[in-house]
RNA sequence: GGCCCAGUGGCUCAGUUGGUUAGAGCGCCGCCCUGUCACGGCGGAGGUCGUCGGUUCGAGUCCGAUCUGGGUCGCCA
């Protein structure tokens, strides 16, 4: 006999069918046992009249919560039963695997008139049992709906005639300047895990491929203590060939998003909001945009935010927050492009306009940086004197070679991934990743 | 790396100016309960209070050191 999932059920009354998954709720009486059953799909409450199913009744005895079990028996409608109006009545029950104890609370209870609330486990006890932590429907929803979110990247960009490739996370040398590689033992001498596939996507470019995207890992030995970093993360990057300006990079960027939270709003946009408290919200097109020091004046004339003199050619974090508020206000959106970066606080690679401004771009959602991308200096001479200008000679003299053989002018940009599912659910990056992976956090 | 905070039963916490056998809820174990649905009732087990040292007649509580973890800033996706 074949599975069937619980949501399939509300079609089956009268039938007979098996279920697997979880015991999420077990209540034991004498003469009356009631099992909530959850499977990817939904909950569904047996229910076991001890004197009638004596074989069950044994089946079951000294069940535990989180146990996996199947049940093959009859689905039966019954307005009493609080959880969808029917019941399974099982003809036979087999305990599969019996859980001990739970040793994290995932939910928290509120307080009664008898009982005092009961806190759900911090996070960082439920990473060390990740996997049973991720057994809830909140936690499931977040990775269905980010499969949702990728599936629906990874569509539009096949519909651009993109090609997918996949890039080497070992490399000979660290391949940007800015964030630290690990390092790894590679036979008798060091590799280094990649912290980015900058080089490589733009090799494809040179490769002749016009339009590449990647999902993979990315990995930056940096011990930063935030909600938004991790040690290990996924990267959307794309690079496309023959563009005409940053500007035709960051409008395919706006679009792309735009396609995907449509896809997961409709697909999950009212579980997010009944389960999160927060919208979807699809956003509209073209997506504002703001000059660094224009967003800056702006901020200190409305929130009175002064930015320190040593941070001004960056964004601090403070900075990101507010601009969240400042875009909404001005733009009723939530989504905003900041430009005119300094050359000093952005990549080599970067191309310049004639005033040596990059012209490239950050993506901030919902205040939190999400991409940064640019048009990329193509032309050999001029990439090679920005590299100098970073002392980055010898480290980047295989990258500078995929520029001498000839190279179409392009751009891309980079997209965190668990980024946009943190931002999506506004929840702390760690909430948000299968395993996260931090300076201190190394398992499961 | 800077600043801040926290370590008390499996989990979440309380522990008053230092003062007998360190408490609670949840969870766990046992018994009872024909229909529960956060089931309910009764009983029980479980903690050398992160570690080391100090002050004191007496330390979970005060002091010092140390370890571990967390938050935040910087760095970035």
């Amino acid at each position: 006999m074949d599975r069937i999932y619980i949501r399939d059920i509300a079609n089956a009354a009268g039938k007979t069918v098996k279920v697997q998954g979880f015991v999420d709720n077990y209540r034991d009486s004498k003469a009356m046992a009631f099992i909530v059953l959850k499977d990817i799909t939904g909950r569904l409450q047996i229910t076991v009249e001890k004197e009638k199913l004596p074989a069950v009744a044994e089946a079951i005895s000294g069940l535990t919560p989180d146990s996996v079990i199947t049940a093959v028996g009859t689905v039966i409608e019954n307005e009493y039963v609080k959880l969808g109006g029917r019941e399974l009545i099982p003809d036979e029950i087999i305990v599969e695997s019996l859980a001990e104890a739970l040793p994290i609370a995932r939910k928290s209870i509120p307080a009664t008139k008898k009982k005092q609330a009961v806190e759900r486990s911090s996070i960082d006890q439920r990473l060390d049992y990740r996997w049973v932590d991720l057994r809830t429907d909140e936690n499931q929803l977040i990775f269905k709906a980010q499969t949702c979110m990728i599936n629906a990247l990874r569509e539009f960009c096949l519909k651009k005639n993109f090609m997918e490739i996949h890039t080497p996370k070992l490399i000979a040398a660290a391949s940007e300047s800015g964030a630290d590689v690990f390092e790894v033992k590679y036979f008798d001498r060091n590799a280094y895990l990649a912290q980015s596939p900058q080089f490589y996507k733009q090799m494809a470019m040179a490769s002749g491929f016009e339009r590449i995207f990647e999902v993979g890992p990315v990995f930056r030995a940096e011990k930063s203590f935030t909600n938004k970093h991790t040690t290990e993360f996924t990267g959307f990057d794309i690079e496309m060939s023959y563009i005409n300006s940053f500007r035709d990079v960051m409008a395919f960027e706006a679009e792309l998003l735009t396609y995907g939270l449509t896809k997961v709003k409709e697909a999950y946009g009212k579980e997010i909001e009944e389960m999160f408290g927060i919208p979807v919200v699809v956003p509209t097109l073209p997506f504002p945009e703001v000059k660094l020091a224009d967003l800056y004046q702006g901020l200190e004339e409305e929130f009175g935010y002064t930015v320190p003199d040593s941070e001004k050619g960056d964004l601090t974090t403070d900075a990101e927050h507010l601009s969240f508020e400042w875009v909404k206000k001005h733009y009723g959106h939530e989504f905003l492009f900041v430009t005119d970066y300094s050359a000093d606080k952005r990549a080599f690679y970067h191309m310049r306009d004639e005033k040596g401004m990059p012209m490239g771009y950050d993506l901030i959602w919902r205040g939190t940086e999400i991409t940064t991308g640019a048009q990329r200096e193509h032309r050999f001479a001029q990439l090679k004197a920005q590299a100098d200008e970073k002392g980055l000679g010898e480290d980047v003299k295989f990258y500078l070679d995929f520029f001498r053989y000839g190279c179409p002018p392009h751009g891309g940009f980079g997209l965190g991934v668990d980024r946009l599912t943190m931002l999506l659910f506004g929840l702390p990056i760690k909430e948000c990743m299968f395993l996260f992976r931090g300076p201190n956090r190394l398992t499961p």
